[in-house]
RNA sequence: GGGAGCAUAGCUCAGCUGGUUCAGAGCAUCUGCCUUACAAGCAGAGGGUCCGCGGUUCGAACCCGUGUGCUCCCA
């Protein structure tokens, strides 16, 4: 067969894929072996995938095809998120273009083309997946606005309500001007601002022409104004006591207040109140039973109430009152001020703080269980660092606001009579009975269901319960199998949205953790640092990336970029890294390929010490990788195997075991290679699961599959076969620095002579070194040989010569500079052993390890001095 | 304002329980090679006051304090 010159990607990745998916290799059903299960973070439905889905994606599939290997029941859930607010927007922008204005359409009209939108994205999502090689359950693909998924959030509301811990109220809130919504606390960030402190001045109702001036980054606010107020201890303002003043423009009289609440030093020391339109002053104004006004529209124009600038854009006013105020004599001065600005994860509006009747749920009881289990690790976090953010929000945590004024969602399950009576019920019919308690008379005509829909979170908080079918039957077989999960594996980023609500749901309506250890990625960033996003245009496009360089070399690159837990400067230099290691094993295939034609009985060969070696080797990085995993340490992991092939397989061992140029090659060294390449192909599948596959099966006729395929236990390695090894790679090393440094060309012939006290090392290995340093022959010696190289290595002293002629100058230089090392090496040593403290302090085996270091540097330095005297 | 984290080679970062066979990797740089698997490669090399200062210790990149700079989260 021909082989082509390098990995072809495309062909092999689809044809793989497929038939993973043919042989069953992805789907689960419960078993007598024990279950490994991740359900992955659904992904948003408002686009595609972008860099940190990839990352978080190829994190599970690492997990999951590791665990497979070990044995497990693997059962990773994929599905998608409806994403209440993203979608409605994007979904409203759709329409937009179209020339459709929202406000024209029908709930249900607009639930149509939601769902349209929902099938072409969450079809993109799940189809990057697959080209990602995600191994995942498609069988069990769920979204969040499925029948049944609605069902139970329908369900998790009327439970929650009849137990008192849903209830209905006006609160402040944070008001989305722009999707004209209410949010959580979670879906505001807070920006700083390069905003401007305006300076007012109040008149006094007083004989007297007297001002009192205020400091605001929100002069348009004035009009809400019902009050002002100052320190009680502000000498300032103590003969205000009583007072009251004029609000600028619409001369409204409200009175001056005193309260410890104020901060003497900001400002003028003197406070307007807006109860209206800032959450502190809403529970100023309610301690001093102040009236609210709320000046403000739901869209961000001022109100009729506002009695000015009524229509106008809150920004706009904010400019245009300031000039008003000069002219009415009321502005006193403007002063550039950073602060904080609250604007909707989503939208990017500037939040209004608002007060609104909307749904909350009391999180009080549901937040102690889901706090102790991760304090007590009961459920661990990676890294552990993570538990203090967690555990604030836990132990200060707040009603949550669930409602939101939009379509694209599960609707609020309550239905309101004629009165105002509120009848919650997980579908029309039974709230009908339950109205018909009160009015026997009364008809479903008479009841008018919520308007609003839950929050987004209100859903995916029953996630890990949900994809197994929870709500149809609380304690069904796989709920049992698969829950609690193995590990969740998202961003620091939803900690509170996901995370902990997850917890939380967990312990609420299946008494049990949702999973046992919780991976926090870093997040992914341009090489500037910044948060990838579409509107930096900084993301580069995932599906793309895949296409022109393979999804294994993107995988690699995200990997081997990624320390565990810390944020990921991505440079696209990693998929050249990646996609010289793909071709690095595809070439390192061929070359063993080739050899296959040459394969005989023939030859006797006993030299298995390359093998030997390679297999300790394998061992060895095996257990240190069984140790990172441990610890999601994966980068770290993919470092110790690719550099396990490319350096300890491709570089050493291949050209140990390589044949003289046209000689046959032994059908057992033959075999045994192949053998290793498998397993090191099995180490690193899971990472890169394409190429490993392709190149396990171009290698020799499988009987079975490389995924499938189950991980050997290793046992600890030789380290004395290791150390032997090393010897000689730094043998050969030292004799091809030698070789340069000579000026001796590769091909120029040399002889080597060893006074060694360890011949039967060199005998073992004496074909290798042979080779690999181009010598014509390699001897034993005790005594110096004339007008050789002189090298040392270890405590064994080599003669290199040859019949070019060498400068002995360099070499004396090179053994110098090893001689002052050994000798500081030496002193430091021997400074640590003759200090007594030391040797009464030091564990015996740091003593004991000192103690060879002193005789090994004085074996080499007797050498080398032995070595330069001859020169 | 409260909290968390980071500062190591030109760049991006490793360095787990303090102990010179750990100061390391990849990329970049330099030198020499078209050695019949791979020039997307091979063989070598150079490069660091481990942010400053102080402390603990027999011993500090690692622990403690402090200063500076940066990032993130919360209010």
């Amino acid at each position: 067969m021909e082989l082509s010159k390098n990995f072809q990607h495309s062909e092999a990745e689809q044809k793989w894929y497929q038939h993973w998916m043919k042989a069953g290799y992805f789907y689960s059903t419960p078993d007598e072996r024990p279950a490994y299960t991740i359900v992955m973070p659904p992904p948003n439905v408002t686009g595609v995938l972008h860099m940190g889905h990839a990352l978080n994606n190829t994190v599970q599939d690492i997990l999951i095809r590791r665990a497979k290997m070990q044995g497990f029941n693997t059962c990773w859930v994929p599905g998608t998120d409806h994403a209440s607010i993203a979608t409605e927007a994007k979904v409203v922008n759709m329409l937009r273009e179209q020339g459709i204005d929202k406000n024209n359409l029908s709930r249900e009209a607009f639930l149509e083309y939601a769902w349209e939108w929902k099938e072409k994205y969450g079809g993109i999502i799940l189809a990057q997946l697959k080209k990602l090689g995600c191994s995942l359950d498609w069988n069990r693909t769920h979204f969040t606005m499925d029948e049944g998924y609605y069902k139970a959030v329908i369900r998790v509301f009327v439970e929650l309500f009849n137990k008192g811990n849903i209830y209905r109220g006006v609160k402040m809130i944070n008001w989305d001007p722009q999707a004209l919504t209410a949010l959580s606390d979670e879906e505001v960030l807070h920006k700083e601002a390069n905003s401007k402190l305006t300076y007012i001045r109040y008149k006094i109702d007083s004989e007297t022409e007297e001002y009192i001036t205020i400091a605001t980054v929100r002069p348009e606010t004035i009009m809400g104004d019902t009050a002002v107020c100052v320190h009680p201890e502000d000498e300032r303002y103590a003969h205000l006591n009583g007072k009251f003043c004029f609000i600028p423009l619409i001369n409204r009289r409200v009175p001056i207040i005193f309260d410890d609440y104020i901060d003497k030093e900001f400002g003028t020391g003197a406070l307007k109140v807006t109860p209206a339109h800032d959450i502190n002053d809403y529970n100023l104004g309610l301690k001093h039973k102040l009236a609210v006004i709320d000046t403000l529209n739901e869209n961000g124009t001022m109100s009729e109430a506002a009695g000015l600038y009524i229509g106008q854009d809150r920004f706009a006013v904010r400019k245009q009152i300031v000039e008003d105020l000069k002219t009415s004599g009321n502005f006193v001065k403007q002063e550039d001020y950073k602060n904080q600005v609250g604007v909707s994860e989503r939208t990017g509006a500037v939040i209004e703080p608002r007060l609104s009747m909307q749904w909350w749920c009391d999180m009080q009881q549901m937040a102690a269980p889901a706090l102790d289990a991760v304090m007590n690790e009961d459920i661990q976090f990676y890294p552990s660092k993570f538990k203090n953010v967690y555990r604030h929000w836990m132990g200060n945590i707040k009603d949550w606001c669930i409602s939101r004024q939009l379509w694209w969602g599960q609707r609020i399950p309550a239905w309101y009579d004629k009165e105002g009576g509120i009848y919650v019920a997980e579908n029309a019919e039974q709230a009908l009975i339950q109205y018909q308690q009160k009015n026997t008379a009364g008809t479903i005509e008479d009841l008018r269901q919520e308007d609003d829909v839950l929050d987004t979170w209100f859903s995916s908080w029953l996630w890990p319960l949900q994809v197994f079918e929870w709500n149809e039957n609380r304690d069904n077989k796989e709920l049992d199998y698969y829950y609690p999960t193995n590990t969740l594996v998202t961003g620091p980023d939803i900690i509170f949205f996901w995370v902990a609500r997850m917890v939380m749901s967990g312990y609420e309506f299946k008494g049990k953790k949702p999973f046992e250890q919780v991976y926090f990625t870093g997040i992914i960033r341009d090489k500037q640092g910044r948060k990838m996003s579409k509107q930096l245009g900084n993301s580069p496009d995932l599906l793309d990336l895949i296409e022109t360089h393979g999804a294994d070399t993107v995988r690699f690159s995200v990997m081997i970029s990624s320390p565990a837990g810390n944020d990921i400067l991505y440079d696209e230099a990693f998929l050249e890294q990646g996609r010289n290691f793909c071709n690095k094993m595809w070439n390192a295939m061929k070359l063993i390929k080739m050899w296959e034609t040459r394969v005989s009985e023939d030859v006797t060969n006993t030299d298995t010490f390359a093998i030997d070696w390679m297999q300790e080797r394998i061992k060895q990085v095996e257990l240190s990788i069984e140790e990172l995993l441990k610890d999601f340490r994966l980068s770290e992991a993919l470092k110790n195997i690719y550099s396990l092939i490319w350096d300890d397989f491709c570089s050493w061992y291949l050209e140990w075991v390589k044949p003289a140029l046209d000689q046959p090659m032994s059908v057992m060294v033959y075999n045994k290679t192949i053998d290793i390449y498998e397993s090191l192909l099995q180490l690193l599948h899971p990472f890169m699961p394409f190429i490993t596959e392709e190149i396990y099966h171009l290698l020799r006729e499988q009987k079975d599959d490389l995924m499938n395929r189950q991980l050997a236990t290793f046992d600890s390695p030789d380290n004395n076969i290791l150390g032997q090894g090393k010897l000689l790679q730094e043998l050969i090393t030292t004799v091809r620095d030698a070789r340069v440094k000579n000026n001796l060309k590769p091909k120029d012939a040399i002889k080597l002579a060893v006074d060694t006290q360890q011949q039967a090392f060199y005998s073992l290995v004496q074909s290798i070194l042979c080779r690999q340093i181009n010598a014509e022959e390699i001897g034993f010696t005790t005594d110096a040989i004339p007008g050789s190289v002189s090298l040392v290595v270890g405590t064994d002293k080599l003669y290199l010569s040859s019949n070019v002629a060498i400068d002995t100058f360099a070499q004396k230089e090179q053994l110098q500079k090893d001689l002052d090392y050994q000798k500081g090496f030496l002193q430091s040593v021997e400074k640590k052993l003759g200090n007594e403290k030391f040797v009464a302090n030091a564990k015996p085996e740091i003593l004991a390890a000192e103690q060879k270091k002193q005789s090994d540097a004085l074996a080499k330095i007797k050498t080398i001095e032995e070595s330069l005297s001859l020169l």
